[in-house]
DNA sequence: AGCAACCTCTTTGTGCCATC
DNA sequence: GATGGCACAAAGAGGTTGCT
């Protein structure tokens, strides 16, 4: 009886988690990802089909072969092979995966609209048609940008996260724009972002990662593909504190280069960084644009997280672009908004990127004095509630979150804020 | 049977603190 | 500043369970 429950409460956890992992970001990408909830058999069904919409793509119906499929599986029997195909392609039956468009909009898209399974006389001569979504098609198209990778290979691979970075390094394979002479794609992925776009379980450490994805893929991958690769661990501080693996730079070579694609994505790296932004809520653009900005003024990890923490609380309608004129001009709202009056933004800019060092920004404290004691002025006169007081002051003064985040890190300013508070509780606490 | 996931235990590494 | 002890987390590894 206890056993029925925990076995049932498992299966839902499962439900949970494959529903999550089914729902992926609208980019072309998706598609790759959307396949690592598909298993071995039903990947091979999908290279199949990936590499006829990719020769025919305003085809209306495709037509797989049992000829076709005797060949990827070197299947003698051929009254098998059709049961085979047939047994795979009806797993897919009903499957997809879901597109998350925008907060509001998600689309389903099923792999096959329709699916024809014809049985000949002759086993060889049977075929199964299928019928897929213009919208799929193209994205299928575009996902694979070229990359046209043989099918025997990715058959090759039986570990199933083998299988998937092989996926992923085909998609890769060319980024390096930083030398796009060479060969050799080179890109960093955290291992937190490693972990979900492989679709690993959440249980997953870095230990399990490497010996159950990583090892099992580097004997599986180099040596039997048209792909070779190594990878180097990027350590650092955890979120813990302690020091661990952040990230994995893989350098990917093509062994039998057929034709060199150019890259048509700048090179770009997903880093800790980047995930622990997104998680504010951005977009993957949206976070590459803030850290390129932030890249271009020299802004530190702690500015980035302190700046896009007031961001979070401001009521700004273009969060992103708040958060560039902060990468660009600096987040004190105070001395900003000042210089933009006096300033051209190039100025505001050079003047911007000269903070080097965070903990020597210069505040302009009796500025800062004076908006927080009139905050606390009003906070006193009108304590009835405090958050609809702020909705309604429209002028942008610094909050009192906002002031935290801002002396988060920062002892120079704790203390003098500290001594102003001080001075605040003493007059107004009577 | 084979693979993947999970559990558990040991070892190693790191940060912090007190003491000298 | 150097040293040692402690606590905690990461890393490593062996074994078990569950699924197809």
């Amino acid at each position: 009886m206890a056993k029925k429950s925990e076995t049932t409460s498992q299966n839902e956890k499962k439900k949970i988690r494959k529903k999550g992992g089914n729902e992926v970001a609208f980019r072309p990408q998706s598609i790759v990802e959307a396949r690592y909830n598909l298993d071995r058999r039903q990947n091979d069904i999908m290279d199949i089909a990936f590499g006829m919409i990719d020769d025919q793509v305003d085809k209306k119906e495709y037509s797989i072969r049992v000829a076709d499929v005797k060949e990827y599986y070197n299947i003698e029997d051929k009254s098998h092979a059709y049961r085979f195909l047939k047994q795979a392609v009806e797993s897919l039956e009903g499957k997809g995966f879901k597109l998350k468009k925008d907060e509001d909009t998600s689309i389903f898209y099923p792999w096959f609209s329709k699916i024809t399974y014809v049985r000949a006389k002759n086993e060889e001569n049977s075929h199964i048609d299928f019928k897929m979504d213009d919208d799929l098609k193209r994205m299928i198209v575009e996902s694979r940008r070229g990359a046209y990778y043989s099918i025997r290979y990715a058959i090759n691979l039986s570990n199933k996260y083998a299988k998937r970075l092989y996926y992923l390094f085909q998609d890769r394979k060319n980024w390096n724009l930083k030398n796009p002479d060479l060969e050799t794609g080179v890109f960093t992925i955290a291992i937190e972002e490693l972990l979900r776009m492989l679709d690993c379980p959440k249980s997953y450490k870095y230990t399990d990662f490497k010996r159950y994805v990583i090892k099992p893929s580097m004997e599986q991958i180099n040596g039997s593909t048209d792909i070779y690769f190594e990878y180097e661990e990027n350590r650092g501080k955890l979120k813990s504190g302690q020091k661990g693996v952040l990230s994995l730079t893989f350098h990917v070579t093509q062994l039998n280069p057929n034709s060199k694609v150019v890259a048509d994505a700048a090179f770009y790296e997903i880093t800790s960084q980047h995930v622990e932004i997104r998680k504010r809520g951005y977009q993957d653009a949206e976070v590459r644009d803030i850290l390129s900005m932030a890249k271009r003024y020299n802004r530190d990890d702690q500015f980035i997280q302190e700046a896009l923490e007031i961001v979070d609380h401001s009521k700004c309608e273009s969060k992103v672009g708040l958060a560039c004129y902060f990468m660009k001009n600096g987040y004190n709202p105070l001395s900003a908004g000042r210089q933009l009056e006096k300033e051209t933004p190039l100025k505001t800019a050079e003047h911007a990127s000269s903070y080097h060092n965070f903990h020597q920004r210069n505040y302009d404290y009796d500025e800062l004095e004076k908006n927080l004691l009139n905050q606390g002025i009003s906070k006193e006169t009108k304590q009835t509630d405090m958050i609809e007081e702020e909705k309604t002051t429209e002028k942008r003064e610094i909050s009192f979150e906002e002031l935290q985040s801002m002396m988060a890190g920062n002892p120079q300013l704790q203390q003098e804020i500290a001594s102003l508070l001080e001075k605040m509780n003493g007059t107004g606490k009577k």
